[in-house]
DNA sequence: CGAAAATTTGACATGACTCAACTGGAGTGG
DNA sequence: CCACTCCAGTTGAGTCATGTCAAATTTTCG
């Protein structure tokens, strides 16, 4: 197989702060290239999280399971993008989540000696990291706003709009479930749209 | 009027990082304490925030108002928390959220410009940040969980469990809102509870 | 004490879910 | 390359959770 380029994680954080090429290397020493098959699974629930991973190619899905038995996705992710279960990776504590790949899927993951390894050997990374929660920590709020504030209908209509490519790569039911309702009633909204 | 202490601050820093009596004073210096009195607005949309705040005493709520009119709140804080419109008061971009103060409420307040400051002088504060942004990162998921997975009964129930003291200050309405249902169904939902 | 706000209550409306049946397309093995 | 299976998606009937609106009651605060 070629050689996996990691090109696109500095890429990635370039957007945050500079690089100088020692750095790129320790930063590169530190992740480790993996595939992970279409449907399995990069984490399970109850295990201990060693890895967060940064998608090259391909999509992963955050999902709970509740008493029920139902699937409730937390987040969707495509191609530069992190993903993991932090709560479990940075505390070494069972996960509450499952991560499947819904494609074949090319990462850079990265361990907590590493992570930590390279908060040391790289100061700067701090702030990376610091920008990076920062980001996530704003767009959550949207998420929960929109949560509390809209109806399904509206959820379905501003997704639409922000994320048809997800959209489009997805099955409809995992959506649904990243939007909080059920892939019936999901159905039915697709359907009154159409009309307009 | 007594000189206010600010010393809950540098208690809640040293939780993450360790301060020494140096940093401690340039940290001091670029907080300035305030009092604002029971329903005073702190922060209304549109308005550029120029502040977040650290709560000594009393307590904050963050709300949006949608299309209809009808409030929602985001968050509720209270001693020893931090509280702000977090993407307008770094990118200065007009607010999305209102800040309300629910009780004459003391805090210690931080511009952009010092933020900045005392993270170039006291580079240390990048970690206290990410950790900081980490945490709540890590509860926003549980929220929005929560949020996607739980009826507004569980929801409830799960807030006396983690939030009584919280509960016992605020109007009710504002927990409904909060908890993202009817002042009106909340109620409904206390009088079954009594029954058990 | 009195006015305003919060909470409760009830009747009614509706958004969203459940369950079961049906349809169609994608993947798999022969 | 076809036949088969399986899973995703759709549809519909019935139900339940939660919202709306308006009025009555209680609490809070000036």
């Amino acid at each position: 197989m070629a050689e996996i380029s990691k090109a696109p994680l500095l890429d990635h954080l370039k957007e945050f702060i500079a690089i100088d090429p020692t750095e790129e290397e320790t930063i590169l020493e530190c992740h480790e290239a993996k595939f992970y098959p279409r449907k399995s699974l990069l984490l399970q629930k109850g295990i201990i999280s060693r890895h967060e991973f940064y998608i090259l190619k391909g999509c992963l899905r955050v999902y709970m399971i509740d008493m029920s038995g139902t699937e409730h996705t937390l987040s969707l992710n495509i191609e530069n993008w992190w993903c993991g279960d932090l709560k479990s990776f940075i505390n070494e504590t069972p996960a509450s989540y499952y991560i499947q790949a819904l494609e074949d899927t090319q990462v850079l993951q990265i361990s907590l000696a590493n992570w930590n390894k390279l908060l040391e050997k790289v100061p700067k990374m701090e702030k990376r990291f610091r920008l990076s929660f920062q980001n996530a920590l704003i767009a959550q709020n949207d998420r929960i706003i929109q949560n509390i504030s809209m109806t399904a209908e509206e959820r379905y209509l501003q997704y639409l709009e922000k994320y048809p490519h997800i959209l489009q790569r997805v099955a409809q039911k995992h959506v649904a479930s990243y939007l909080g309702m059920t892939p019936e009633f999901f159905s039915i909204l697709r359907r009154k749209m159409v009309g307009r």
